[in-house]
DNA sequence: GCCGTCTTGTGAAAATCTTCACAAATCAGG
DNA sequence: CCTGATTTGTGAAGATTTTCACAAGACGGC
């Protein structure tokens, strides 16, 4: 079934994929169905907002009784595009990118890393759950030929957007981006930023915030 | 609540990070002031919003000229809570948490990794860079004999609504979590979630809804 | 000093997002 | 069938965020 996409707000789809994730915490033997309440309870929202986000993409509900938990979960799936398997190119096999690599959830939910390359010659051969590292100069080819349209780059700031550019050009159109670097592309290529210090950058100033009563900065 | 702290959105928090790690990318000896369609170049927004987000804050710039580097580089530290050390606790000590622990920006931004735990008896006793990891009954008396505030989890959801609790009880205010799993928590904590594969269904949905629209070609 | 060119800071307007509130629909029980 | 208890879907209202537009200030050249 085709779903119909109007413009959908960027929060609209994060809480659709939060959803998504407390529907598959439920045992839907014991509830099969949920209301607007429960789920937003799960997923940290209102029963309002669930209501307006599913109500974009269709009547997935029933009067009375509330949502169906399997089919929403597929109706869900079918939204964010999960009804199918995502290749993925992997730029970077440091840390970050070797955690990333392990990461059980990206294979359960279709995205699979299907190439790894580094720039560091020394890492380049070694194989990974039976994917071999390659160099970054096979980035070009080991996109088309896996006819990759996501990536992620997990490399210092540097070398960020030289290689965005590369992927970019052999036909990717979707990155996740753990540079801490602002990336320039075209407008048609999507980039999701994973700023892990900005995250706790956010948590410094929301406690200093909450420890600075009474006294604050002048004005 | 705070006097002089006004009510800040977490959006304008979240650029003001990103306009310090801007700022902290340009040579201020070659570029001593930066106008705010500079900086907001740099950061992905419009000059309109930089002077909206800074003028929260204080006025920082000069007109005519635009804003010093390295003075508002230091308003923007002390803004988010940057001018101090931070003392974090790792919850977590696999693949996610060993790459958070080499993260190399959390400790030049001040947040110090001090103690890290882990269930698995088979990690405990092993160190990391001087760092012994320990046993997760261990974890009460760590943060307190840390005075950390802030915490990390990198453990799996269901060990996760725990760990936070134990957390909490400690004295820990804010944490960074890594558990697909929504925490519910006393409303003095705060939390951010980074949710991985959040991220790569907001890129499947893009790329989805991109494809759908036919031939059309993006801007 | 005076002029022309910049750029900030900021009210007002526009756009976007969230919550409210209620009619319509559903079910269980008698 | 009828009643009462639920719960969805949705316009309207409310709240928040972003953009606009411009007065006021700052600097260099002369």
């Amino acid at each position: 079934m085709s779903t119909d996409l109007p413009a959908v707000s960027d929060s609209t789809i994060r809480r659709l994929s939060l959803y998504l994730r407390a529907l598959e915490g439920l045992d839907d033997q014991a509830e099969p169905t949920v209301s607007s309440r429960r789920l937003a309870e799960l997923a940290g929202t209102s029963a309002a907002q669930v209501r307006k986000d599913l109500s974009r993409f269709g009547s997935f509900g029933k009067r009375g009784l509330g949502y169906s938990v399997a089919p929403l979960q597929n109706h869900l799936r079918d939204i964010l595009g999960l009804q199918r398997r995502w290749p993925v190119v992997l730029v970077g096999a440091g840390r970050i990118g070797s955690a990333l690599f392990e990461y059980p959830y990206f294979r359960e939910r279709g995205f699979e890393i299907v190439a790894v390359v580094d720039r560091d010659p020394a890492k380049v051969g070694r194989r990974w759950n039976g994917v071999k590292i390659q160099s970054v100069e096979a980035l070009p080819t080991l996109v088309r030929e896996c006819r990759a349209e996501l990536g992620i780059l997990a490399i210092p700031a540097t070398d960020a957007q030289a290689a965005a550019e590369a992927l970019v050009d052999a036909g990717v159109r979707g990155i996740l981006n753990f540079a801490p670097v602002q990336l320039h592309l075209g407008s048609h290529v999507v980039v999701n930023d994973v700023n892990l210090t900005l995250e706790m950058e956010a948590l410094s100033f929301a406690l200093r915030t909450a420890s600075e009563l009474g006294s604050g900065e002048g004005g």
